[in-house]
This record gives structure tokens, sequence and C-alpha cells, in this order.
DNA sequence: TCTCAATTAGACCGATCAGTCTATTGCCAC
DNA sequence: GTGGCAATAGACTGATCGGTCTAATTGAGA
């Protein structure tokens, strides 16, 4: 069927770009990751490489903000919903065997039009900071703070991913919600 | 001169890798950009591409911890330091045309040796971590205080310049001491 | 059953990749 | 001067890159 071939490719995709970058990965690899032949790409992707990490990076936002309000939807505080959204992403951390790379840095930070790509993932970045800023407000802080407290999240987020990454340690992201209250 | 046609291909080499990442910079680029010929490159770094970009991180990684030592230097307390740090990047991430990534990241995440690389990325990481707790504790913070600080402000520093670099605006560097105390 | 468009399949293309190799140059010791 | 070595210079190689193109296959509607 049409849609489980793209969707195929673009999961395919995203999984390795994440791990590898942009630059790191090449169209050979994908398909052949994906079992699928260079035509069915450029049938579904007829800009190619770029519309298919286009398509791979709204689908780590679409992830990412369901991995948010999942964490979110449940809890009582605001602390509550960083610390299980943290454990949350360790958790995915470990499941990507625990070297991947943001998937939004990894793919729009480098590309072949570069200020187009970084612009996407400045929106994308600022929808995630909306996101928790909403659910801040939704359990009680006021709208300054819960802006402030969404920003910080973020940081700490890329933050200690980057350091779970270097080394290979998802502890460094459980560890996180303590660093910021 | 020898060291000046070696330093000159680190630097330019440092340079590219940090805008477009290991992967996104072919040798034939630096190669041009440093007004060298393939001969010299392969003359200072026999394994060509690798051994460069151990180079350039090593350099990366000696300018940052020279960076903050500066930052301290100078400082009467702990926030002063981080401060004025925050500032030093700021104006750096500006002359880097606001749009390069974190050297050591773009470097060591990439290449051929993924592991090996990631796992010199993770120690550069920690010196810097002990760099900044070593001033904390010459400013009067205790030891456990001192280190848990200083992840903080790796972690702040890190997030703080990725969304820097998604939104191409360095004030989100000089906000960091803000989100710190 | 036949038709026709959507999709799959993969051979093929020029460009560029990292890396090799052979000259040539510049410079210091003698 | 001249012998010898370090460094510069760049043509060249096979592999792989992203992308194109033409068939074969599939499946829904007539």
């Amino acid at each position: 069927m049409s849609t489980s071939t793209k969707d195929k490719l673009v999961w395919t995709a995203a999984k390795l770009f994440q791990e590898k970058g942009f630059d790191g990965v090449g169209l050979n690899e994908i398909l052949a990751a994906a079992g699928l032949p260079k035509g069915s790409l450029y049938h579904h992707f007829p800009n190619g490489k770029k519309d298919l990490a286009l398509e791979a990076a709204a689908l780590a936002d679409r992830e990412m903000l369901r991995i948010i309000n999942d964490a979110f939807a449940s809890a009582e505080t605001y602390r509550h919903g960083v610390s299980t959204l943290f454990h949350k992403l360790a958790k995915l951390f470990e499941l990507l065997c625990s070297h991947t790379g943001c998937p939004i840095s990894e793919i729009l930070f480098a590309g072949p039009d570069r200020r187009e790509f970084r612009t996407k993932s400045a929106s994308y970045f600022s929808g995630w900071i909306a996101c928790i800023a909403g659910h801040a407000i939704r359990l009680g802080e006021t709208e300054a703070a819960a802006q402030q407290q969404a920003e910080r999240l973020f940081i700490s987020l890329q933050g200690c991913w980057t350091l779970a990454r270097a080394n290979e340690d998802s502890d460094h992201l459980r560890r996180a919600p303590g660093l910021l209250f």
C-alpha cells in the first residue's frame, strides 16, 4: 500500500538521520535499510533527499509533541510532568541505542539549504517550548513564569541529551529534573 | 614555514567542520579555503580527514578551555565568572556568523569511527566541566556544589547554543546566566 | 478481461568523495 | 655548487554520492 511504503521510508530516514546526521547518511543506505528501490523514493519525494529530510523532521516534531503531551497529560503538578517527560526521553534515548542526537538538529542544522532548514528548526523548537508552557499554565504557573520555565526545560533537554550522547548514558537525562528545581 | 601550513589547515578545518559538521565538509573545500594542495594535507596528516578532524577538535578544546579560564580569571565571584563566560561565548558565536555549532559535537559526533570519536568528546566535555568546577571551588563553593554547578553550566551552555543557532540570535547565550541563578 | 494510471524496480549518469602517486620546489648541510 | 630531505603541487583513481530514466508490475474501475 502506498502510505505504508512512504511511511517506511520516512521512519527509516528519520532514524538514520538522527543517528548520523543529514550529511552522514546516503540515500542508498536509507533505501537498503527500508528494503525499497530508488524509484519509490523519487516517486513519493520528487525533490529527493531534501523532501525526505523535511518529512523526517516533521515526523520527529510530531513525535516529540506527542511525548510532551503524554508526559504532562497525567501530571498533577508541573514538576511531576517534567520528571515524567525526562524519564520518557531517557527510555527513548536507550531505545535508539544511546548515541543518537536531537532529530531536529541532526537533520535541519545541516542540509543543502542551510538557512531555510534552520528557520524551520527554530519554529519546531519554539513549538515545543510553547507546548510545554501551555502545560505549565494549565498546571497553575503564571504566564511569565511558564514561558521561562519552558525555555529552561528545553535548554536542559538539549544540554542533557548532548551529555548523554557523549557518554552513552541515559542517566544524564534522568538527572535533569534535579538540576531544574 | 611548516608549522604555519599545518596550523592554517587545522584552523580552516575547525572552522568549516564547526559550521557544517564532519560529513558536511569535503577535503577539497577545506583545501580550497586554506589555499593549499592535497599533497600538503596528506604530508602533515597521513591518515587524512580523520587525523585532521581530531586535530581540529583538539584545537577547539584548547580554545574553549582558554575562554573559560579567561572568563573566570578576572572574576571575583562564581556568578560573575559565569556571566563573563556567556558574554564571551555570545561574542564568539557572532564572530562565527551566528550559525555554527559546538565544535566538539559537530566534529566528534559524526566521523568514521563513531565510538572512538564520541569517547573523545566525552573526555573533552568532562574536562570543561572539571575546569569550571575548579574555578567554582577557588571562588568559594564547596566541592559538591561546584561539581553540580559546573554540570548545570555546561548543560545550559549546550542548550542555549542550540537555541541561539536555530534562531541565529546570540541573545540566547547572553540570557543564560539569568536561567542559572 | 482489458485498460490505464500508480507504483515498484533498478540500471545508469555526471559529479564529487577520500585517498594515492609522481613530480617539482625550496632550503639547509656540506 | 650540490646532495638530500621536507614540503608543495596537483593529476589521477575507484567508490559512492544524489538524481534521472525506462521498464516491469500491480491493482482498481470499466
